[in-house]
DNA sequence: CCTGAAACGCCTCCGTT
DNA sequence: AACGGAGGCGTTTCAGG
């Protein structure tokens, strides 16, 4: 099993400052040589941590449709189907679940329809009650701290250890703590793609 | 005043789903030269659409405190302030704000001290209550569609026309509607960081 | 606002420590 | 794991349309 260390974390938080920063400019920043800093975040990749480079835009700039927060208490146990549909939407751009089975989505909605749209991705008998306010704010900062690398099992929850495996799927990296829990997601994945 | 034309939109696209891509293959993807994506990228920072070129880590393999949503419903007007107090807090990534003054906030907090860490960070008094729940999945889709350059002026709230000016300042751009909004803005911003 | 060519810098591959 | 060098690609600058 990988580890962050100290380097990763400064490589990580540089560029989540600047993703556009050359190899050669980090590994002056770090103490390495280009090739390392190259190595490093391919591992990082693979370790499914860095999962894209992108850019953030400033929505308050753009004029498209109405941003709002969408915020949806559902039933007991309801909150990853609720999770997935909303994701689903191209209107949603951020999706959040709480252990309780809240999701707080903010989506970008054509402006007379805001209930309806939302409505039409919701299954609403697993919705216990929602709200939809118009947004008029939001910022973002991220930021690594000291934070240690500690995947999960997709398939069974359980921390996953130096045994453990992983597999990317439609450019997604999954972490499985054995062989067996991974052969059993993945042909759960395959049979769920074949049928859509 | 500028405006997003089809190809800005496209190099936004392209960016989104790898800020790394170089100019060369970007210019290939949309039929321009490398110097005129280049030009265009650096007009997009400008414009204050493109904030920064950043990496989306999941921080769902990461361990790091404990994950969770807050909720905050403020007193009437209060909204801004609720943001700026808990965007100001480290353990903050995401924050969201509605217009009837309801802020949610995404935090990292210390296994123990979740409710504390928010106290301590809120004006209890310009809160009409608040909630905190673990937070156990999200998603993010960034997106641009067919959003159109729209600013508003920080100062009066108008969208920006023609006319308008803009200013980078700690690294944000501002709009403003006209050169005496600027000033005062400017004026309030310098008053401010010099208190503090 | 864009293209094209040329100079420069950077990235990657690979052999080595 | 990381370094160092060589080859090749990418970026930037500038003149020109």
């Amino acid at each position: 099993m990988d580890e962050l260390d100290e380097t990763d974390r400064e490589i990580l938080d540089i560029l989540l400052s600047d993703s556009r920063r050359s190899y050669s400019a980090i590994a002056d920043a770090v103490g390495l040589s280009p090739p390392a800093v190259s190595d490093r975040i391919e591992r990082l990749q693979e370790m499914g941590v860095i999962r894209r480079f992108t850019v953030d835009i400033d929505r308050s700039v753009l004029a498209q449709g109405v941003p709002v927060l969408v915020t949806v208490t559902g039933v007991s146990g309801a909150g990853p189907d609720i999770e997935a549909s909303l994701a689903a939407a191209e209107e949603t751009e951020h999706v959040f679940r709480t252990v309780d089975d809240t999701v707080v989505a903010t989506m970008t909605v054509r402006a007379t329809s805001a209930g309806e749209t939302v409505r039409d991705r919701l299954d609403l008998d697993a919705v216990r009650e929602y709200e939809i306010r118009l947004l008029d704010g939001r910022d973002w900062q991220p930021q690594v701290g000291d934070a240690t690398f500690a995947p999960e099992c997709v398939e069974c929850g359980n921390t996953v250890t130096e045994e453990g495996e992983r597999e990317r799927i439609d450019g997604e990296v999954y972490h499985f703590c054995c062989a067996s829990c991974k052969s059993a997601f993945v042909d759960q994945y395959e049979r769920l793609s074949e049928e859509a």
